[in-house]
RNA sequence: GCGCCUGUAGCUCAGCAGGAUAGAGCGGCGGAUUCCUAAUCCGCAGGUCAGAGGUUCGAGUCCUCUCAGGCGCGCCA
């Protein structure tokens, strides 16, 4: 809505600029401070004062006599030091916005070219963490402000089950605990749980011995050959953790589309592939001689990029043939983009063995004590893609799907589809059916900022192989790491005179269930705190156990998508458990007190809903500024979004949400609308609430906040 | 050493491609509840935008340097 006016006012301008003053400006058009002085604004006459040497005043006068004020606009001032300012015609305007769709697919969107975004990847061998959640949570905003946009996408969560944490974990159950397969099988939920112990103690373990920490070595041979009973407990622990993080993150709401897993990748050979294209294109080369000697090496001197770097040669495959972390990823990059000439194979998700669909066993037993993985460990502890899964598809049976009928305009955004994940081997199963997976035309890969130096790694060897246009598709979509605040680990057991980098080895961190069951908590306490009177057990526990996991699912989801991506987030737990203020309570809360008002409405008999017909015929005096300004502030969700998704600053859409919420809630006092006895007036206050109701809607389905009937 | 990021109110952070009086939340203080649920709202206090130069009609925003903090630069992932 805006974007057009604004397009209107820009071309207005133009001519009048080349009419009055035969110069050639695209000027720039924003929004003023204050409603009062106008809707649109352009400092243009600002920006020339110097090429015409004349008071920027005096050229905002002569332009603003020179002007054709544009459709929809009502009139032209000219303000402070010298701003054209454009006052939209209000009642026409909100009658617009009445019949507009708050985010809809972009003008130039049809293009069916697919974005691929990979987010989660989580290490299949320990539970999720909130560094985790920082990760999912902003992947899955992401490719649902795409999917709004009308953009062809597809999540991918890689599943990392052959690396050296799963190989530690394994080590852990079988030498460390002696454990067998079928004891490992029989471990009770949560199992995420005991391997997150597991994890951390064999780490500590293995010491210096380096009989133990041959031990590792061996098993992680296993996992890559596929053979043997570590493979077997490798594979255990992945799919049950695997379906562990899938749970989680279906807490909040975020699933995928496809589970990749870097066994089959080295299954298929997909680096036999990709290293002939390399060795072919000249881009690897064996070294003979040096500290290299004897690997294929990728030079980096060419690119600036790389400039200053001590090693100008990034090794490919080692001198014992074995393929470094980077070599594989390359190969798996030229599938996502169709290059590779081969395939996975696919199959529909099944849950991991084991009872299926069983509820998880009290994650938050633990305590208070230290817990919490992180990302991406540094030393020693692959910092690797981490990643996760997914909402049970079809476990789980306990409770109806929250997310279906709850709240208008809950669609989901890409049409929820069922999972897939790459076929565990060729024998295959059955009909498969499955989509066209990879071949996208770009590819975002949301992993920490850490890994920057790995991704453009990545990005050269697709530019070395002549693919410019794909390494020039390969987004890195890089966050900061989540920290704990001194305040938190202190409250968790840990010193902390500074913020304390998590780390899953040592155990530091915060379980991301745990954080979840203590949002859940806080929010049932709340509620009950609110609804203090008779409502018995039995259906009210019901709602209130939906309402409360809707509440904790806004909280945390808010917290993560507001903050901006290139700052460490010192996760704090009061911070992070807050409902007031800017959080995502306060947006739900918003939401339910302007849909009150209309149920109100329609229980007293009175109109609840406006019409365009009917608001286009209300008087200018029924729209003062401060409620004029929650309209226009409505009118720009199409940019903010647009412009999240192109520049990857999600927290443009998350504060964009609290502003039209705070708006609306300062309204809501000044401006009562169930007891205005004047139609003019009610009606317009009411066409005010009906478009911030459809336009958070909106933002709150990208953001992934469940909107509630009632708090 | 080289490279990237960050430094704005007591705390956590906004500040859109230089532009109108530097904003918000939390915390503090003081108010608002016969009136659409106070998970709310209103008011007050609180800032040499790390520091120094520079460019400009105009700098929190751009350039240079300094200081402080974080991260990265493996035959680890």
């Amino acid at each position: 809505m805006l974007q057009r006016r604004k397009s209107l006012v820009a071309d207005a301008l133009r001519s009048a600029l080349s009419g009055a003053f035969g110069v050639d400006h695209e000027p720039t058009v924003e929004v003023p401070p204050q409603r009062r002085l106008g809707d649109l604004a352009s400092p243009c006459a600002l920006h020339l004062a110097r090429e015409l040497r004349q008071a920027p005043r005096r050229i905002a006068e002569r332009l603003v006599e020179a002007l054709d004020l544009p459709p929809g606009f009502d009139r032209v001032t000219v303000e402070g030091p010298g701003y054209v300012n454009f006052h939209l015609d209000r009642t026409g305007f909100a009658a617009a916005m009445l019949d507009a769709v708050p985010v809809a697919p972009s003008a130039g969107a049809d293009q069916p070219d697919k974005v691929i975004v990979e987010h989660t990847n989580i290490n299949p061998n320990k539970a999720a963490h909130i560094g985790h959640l920082r990760n999912a949570v902003l992947g899955d905003v992401l490719a649902r402000a795409l999917r709004s946009l009308g953009r062809t996408t597809e999540v991918q969560n890689y599943i990392d089950d052959t690396g050296v944490q799963v190989a530690d974990v394994v080590v852990g159950f079988v030498d460390l605990r002696g454990c067998s397969v079928a004891d490992i099988e029989a471990l009770p939920e949560p199992f995420d749980y005991t391997c997150w112990d597991v994890y951390s103690e064999v780490g500590r373990w293995y010491g210096t011995d380096s009989a133990r920490l041959e031990l590792r070595r061996r098993t992680l041979h296993a996992l890559e050959s596929g053979r043997g009973r570590r493979a077997e407990a490798g594979r255990l622990v992945a799919r049950r953790i695997v379906s562990r993080h899938l749970a989680t993150m279906g807490r909040i709401d975020i699933d995928y589309d496809l589970l990749t897993r870097e066994s089959e990748i080295l299954r298929l050979d997909f680096f036999v592939a990709a290293f002939e294209q390399l060795r072919q294109s000249g881009a690897v080369r064996l070294e003979e001689t040096g500290k290299n000697a004897g690997c294929w090496v990728m030079p980096l001197s060419e690119s600036q990029e790389f400039q200053g770097l001590e090693d100008p040669d990034k090794v490919i495959v080692r001198s014992d043939g074995t393929v470094t972390y980077v070599g594989k990823d390359i190969a798996y990059q030229l599938w996502k983009f169709g290059l590779l000439g081969r395939d996975f194979e696919y199959e529909p998700f099944r849950d991991g063995p084991g009872p299926e669909g069983t509820p998880r066993a009290e994650p938050g037993r633990n305590g208070p004590g230290p817990d919490g993985p992180r990302r991406a460990e540094p030393a020693g502890d692959g910092p690797g893609r981490e990643g996760t899964s997914r909402a049970e598809p079809g476990g789980d049976g306990a409770g109806p799907d929250e997310r279906r009928g709850h709240g208008p305009g809950r669609e989901e955004p890409g049409g929820e589809g069922p999972l897939w994940e790459t076929a565990a081997s060729s024998t295959g199963s059955g009909p498969k059916q499955a989509p066209a997976f990879g071949a996208g035309a770009r590819v975002i890969n949301v992993i920490d900022a850490r890994q920057a130096y790995l991704q453009k790694i990545v990005r050269a060897g697709l530019e070395a192989l002549g693919h410019t246009r794909e390494a020039g598709e390969s987004i890195h979509f890089a966050y900061e790491m989540v920290a704990l605040s001194a305040r938190t680990a202190e409250q968790l057991g840990f010193s902390g005179d500074a913020v304390l980098e998590m780390s899953g080895r040592k155990g530091i961190g915060v379980k991301a269930d745990d954080l979840l069951d203590q949002l859940e908590a806080k929010s049932r306490a709340e509620i009950a705190a609110r609804r203090g009177d008779g409502d018995t057990e039995g259906k009210a526990d019901r709602d209130t156990e939906l309402l409360a996991r809707q509440i904790a699912t806004a909280a945390l989801r808010f917290f993560m998508a507001r903050a901006t991506t290139t700052r460490v987030i010192a996760f704090d737990i009061d911070e992070a458990t807050a409902f007031e203020g800017e959080t995502g309570p306060y947006l739900q809360y918003s939401i339910v007190r302007a849909r009150n008002i209309r149920r109100r409405l329609a229980e007293e008999g009175l109109p609840h809903e406006v019409g365009g017909a009917r608001a286009a015929q209300l008087p200018i005096e029924a729209w003062p500024d401060d409620l004029w300004d929650l309209v226009l502030l409505a009118s720009g969700c199409q940019e903010t979004v647009e412009r999240a998704a192109t520049t990857l600053e999600l927290s443009l859409i998350a504060r964009h949400a609290v502003n039209l919420a705070q708006k609306f809630h300062a309204i809501y006092h000044r401006h009562p609308i169930l007891h205005e006895k004047n139609a003019d007036l009610r009606n317009a206050r009411l066409a005010a609430t009906q478009i911030f109701v459809r336009s958070l809607e909106a933002l709150a389905e990208i953001l992934g906040v469940p909107l509630p009937e009632r708090m």
